[in-house]
DNA sequence: GCTTGTTACATGAAGTTTCAACCAAACTGT
DNA sequence: ACAGTTTGGTTGAAACTTCATGTAACAAGC
């Protein structure tokens, strides 16, 4: 009643952007949870893992491809550990890094989450957008992005672009 | 690897879109707990709230208004009675509703955190972009969120639009 | 007046994320 | 070589969310 806010306009767009991703996200939760028994999270981890030479990744370099902190990777992967999912071993290279490696049971997750997953993306964000709205958002993403990392905002943990 | 995956243009957009969301919201999250030491959801409860007449709503409505479920928004209103921000009562007119009403405490903390939260929002969001691309976005999530209702998917715990 | 079903909300337990240390390895300058 | 700092990662506790379930109010049908 008496907070300061937004324009109409503006408020609207705002609230809008707000209600789709928790939208969206809830939905790849759900067909995620569905298909394979992970979160969106733990599916980033895994894709992660999947589409490198090895199957492998430092933890460092997993926690900033899948945007989370060093302490919620490190319980995730314990988990994923726990599940058999995934194996970590130290380097040889430099003795404080952890290697994070899919297992082929792990890969085998990966594998049965993600036709559903893609499809369920292409059906609720490429499909029902225009080519010319899919070029808007990667610009306005960018644009975003830009203007966070510029007001000292990034990613949960980091502050290095790597 | 092998797995399926988006184009190369696509892959760029989706993970912008995840990262620049995933980051946004960091953002916002990190104001408020500096400001006013509640969170991103805490904020929408008590601004929703505050923007009602007698500063009233029913569980039911604060919970659709704040993409929460009922369970969260059960265990996050009782926090906030807790703390004093916030009163719970019986409705008179049915018996099994409850009104949560926002205390002169709770409008406290919401004048205290929303005069940043709005120029963050404008700073990060509003002010980098185009009068044409704010006008883009809105076009881009009202069709997201068409496709996503119309593929059965809907905010948390609802079907129904209320 | 009794089932049976649905709606509104609460709650305890389990799972997840964040927070605040912590440890050990690797640099840094002396 | 050696204090001090930074880097990479872990861990337990606290905070938050979800899940499954419970209770009470209302609604409908018999």
């Amino acid at each position: 009643m008496t907070t300061p806010w937004l324009t109409e306009r503006e408020q609207q767009v705002w609230l809008g952007l707000l209600r789709a991703t928790a939208t969206l996200d809830n939905a790849l939760d759900e067909q995620l949870r569905r298909d394979a028994g992970i979160t969106h999270a733990t599916y980033g981890i895994l894709a992660a893992l999947s589409m490198t030479e090895g199957r492998s990744l430092h933890m460092q370099h997993l926690a900033f491809q899948t945007r989370s902190s060093q302490s919620r990777l490190s319980h995730a992967v314990a988990k994923l550990e726990g599940q058999g999912y995934v194996t970590r071993s130290p380097c040889p290279d430099n003795r404080r890094a952890v290697h994070a490696t899919l297992t082929d049971e792990g890969m085998r997750v990966v594998l049965l989450a993600a036709p559903g997953h893609v499809s369920l993306v292409r059906e609720l964000v490429f499909d029902p957008l225009s080519a010319a709205q899919v070029r808007q958002l990667g610009d306005i993403t960018s644009t975003l992005s830009a203007a966070m990392a510029a007001a000292g905002y990034a990613a949960p943990d980091f502050a290095r672009t790597d």
